[in-house]
DNA sequence: AGCATTCGGAACCGATTGGTACAAAACACA
DNA sequence: TGTGTTTTGTACCAATCGGTTCCGAATGCT
């Protein structure tokens, strides 16, 4: 019937998170995104109408692989401990960081940049973080520390972790020294009252 | 001698200042910046080498006027509790959103842009947020809590009261509803066992 | 007043931005 | 193999980017 694309669409989106994560949305222009996705302006303006669109499916597909299992971790209930999931969360971050990765967190970056002036991304941006806020009041209901307070008081604490989160990432982005970041997180489990 | 500069270039630097905090860097362009600060592009370039100098000009002058004062605080003796002044900072964070004002920190906000490709900014960041922590440990040590604990635990809950910090500033940035910045205050309170 | 010097304003610059138009090529189906 | 449809690649677009140049105007000093 027709020419089928010859090129795999989500792979494509996938290389596109990449450039994106790399440069932030305004900062990747479309040769590096054309240049990254290995395909030219005709084709990437066909299957995805535009940058922004683009970023949207970018976005997606950070959350499935970034967020997604984060999320999962959090309410893994292989792990009686919730704030031993908490741990775990932050402390991968570190590890990330430690390994040389300074990208950050794109949802971050997003929320930092293209959130602040356009509604789609900014809705995109929430719903992600509060998929982590929720994430967090699993974990914290079943934490031997935070379990027994109400849940009024685990979703305030989940939003606290949240804000701890996206301010880590922020950090790591802007390239703070590891140190830093390192006497947060501890902190942040002394404080927090987290069994490690 | 010379005909003399008719503008003053440091309420000129104070009006680059508002355009660059409320579009970022890369956000602020040209066209902007002449009419924000009344002037035109021969006096600009003459009198500031380019949008970068005048950029890192406008981040010294925010530090003058947002994070001085906050340093400020956390450092004055007339409040004795330290954990009041830090209290201070952070409601002062939610009143300022809660007013309307969604601009966020221009220090976070160039962490998570131009920061992590430029090491003037970069660097110009850093210094602010040390100052920021350097702060908070001089409360931390006047407060009844924190303030028997070593000084090393102290530097280390003062970097994750920074990194909550940063987080809230993002957070207010991308618009997150007020309440969800309000409870994270409220759980950090909470969890940090500032009296109030 | 005259001169040296600097400022102010606008025209102009090449480079780059995201996005479009269109012709040629590749395929599925008959 | 012919036909119709879609993709692909390239040339092209106007708009905008930060930055420069240049000249008339304004000023302080002698």
């Amino acid at each position: 019937m027709a020419r089928p694309r010859n090129f795999d669409i989500d792979t494509a989106v996938a290389k596109a998170t990449d450039v994106f994560w790399a440069h932030g949305y305004e900062g990747a222009n479309l040769p590096d995104l054309l240049n990254g996705m290995g395909l030219t302006r005709g084709s990437l303006y066909k299957a995805f109408t535009d940058k922004k669109t683009l970023f949207l499916q970018a976005l997606a597909h950070y959350e499935a692989i970034a967020v997604d299992p984060a999320v999962k971790l959090l309410t893994n209930d292989d792990i009686a401990e919730g704030s031993h999931r908490i741990t775990k969360v932050f402390d991968g971050v570190l590890g990330v960081v430690r390994s040389g990765d300074h990208r950050g967190c794109m949802l971050c970056t997003a929320a930092a940049g293209p959130a602040a002036v356009d509604d789609d991304i900014s809705a995109a941006v929430h719903n992600a973080l509060e998929k982590m806020h929720n994430a967090f009041e699993v974990a914290l209901a079943h934490s031997s520390t935070h379990g027994g307070h109400d849940a009024a008081h685990r979703s305030e604490v989940a939003h606290f972790l949240v804000t701890q989160y996206v301010g880590l990432r922020i950090q790591t982005l802007s390239r703070a020294p590891i140190e830093r970041l390192d006497a947060s997180v501890r902190a942040l489990k002394d404080v927090v009252g987290i069994t490690h």
